[in-house]
DNA sequence: GGCCAGGACACCA
DNA sequence: TGGTGTCATGGC
């Protein structure tokens, strides 16, 4: 079974994700920082309340007080480093590209993504994440579903890189826009549902193809 | 009451 | 480069 027919039964399953859930791309942006190691739930009510302060634009957060943006975001935990990771961002906007996100997103996939490695607090999930979903790039997304669910059907080491993994699913995949957004939306869908830490695979749908599944089976 | 959530970074060897 | 501690709220 190769990653190809694996997203098809994705979809056949848990049907179109529709990603990422935000109505404009700085809004992706704020998203993939607050989720960070958070659940999305969470992320929503800070959100929410960044939009009742008016403070989901860059021009907004660029001025907002620091103290203030931890009270907003306090749901998603961690508020204190995440409150500080939005200035950090909001200031590289404005200090290099005019807080202008088209200017940012104006240059290929290579330079974008270690333009945006180099900003404390933007590590290589949340790059990935905001070229794809906010820049409209492709460049596959890895998160700690994706790595376990990899693991768990043999198709990758439990060690392996994020980059290695990254590269694996591009190597094997059509470069395809909403291929990539799709692919990774249902992954966490996947990883949220069945394969958990403690698994539950009675009703997961590719439970077919996963090695430790198999492995379970034979040793009862 | 413990575990985990759509990670990233600092510090250490 | 790899392993460990830290950041912290909220749902189950």
């Amino acid at each position: 079974m190769n990653l190809i027919e694996i997203y098809q039964r994705l979809v056949e399953h848990f049907g179109r994700q529709g990603w990422w859930p935000a109505e404009t791309e700085f809004e992706v942006i704020v998203g993939a920082i607050l989720t960070q190691a958070s659940s999305w739930k969470n992320v929503e009510v800070a959100i929410k309340n960044l939009k009742a302060e008016n403070l989901l634009s860059p021009e907004a957060l660029l001025k907002a007080n620091e103290e203030k943006l931890q009270r907003v975001i306090r749901s998603v935990g961690y508020y204190n480093a995440k409150a500080r990771k939005l200035k950090t961002f909001i200031e590289f906007l404005y200090e290099n590209y005019d807080g202008d996100l088209e200017k940012l997103f104006d240059q290929n996939i290579e330079k974008l993504r270690s333009e945006l490695l180099s900003i404390w607090g933007i590590g290589q999930e949340t790059a990935d994440s905001i070229i794809l979903y906010a820049a409209n790039k492709p460049s596959f997304v890895i998160d700690a579903y994706t790595a376990r669910i990899m693991s768990r059907l043999g198709l990758a080491r439990e060690d392996t890189s994020y980059y290695d993994l990254k590269k694996l699913f591009e190597l094997q995949l059509p470069e395809d826009l909403e291929l990539y957004k799709e692919f990774h939306a249902l992954l966490v869908e996947l990883g949220k549902n069945y394969c958990k830490t403690k698994p539950l695979c009675d009703k997961c749908p590719i439970r077919d193809t996963c090695e430790e599944w198999k492995d379970s089976l034979k040793k009862k």
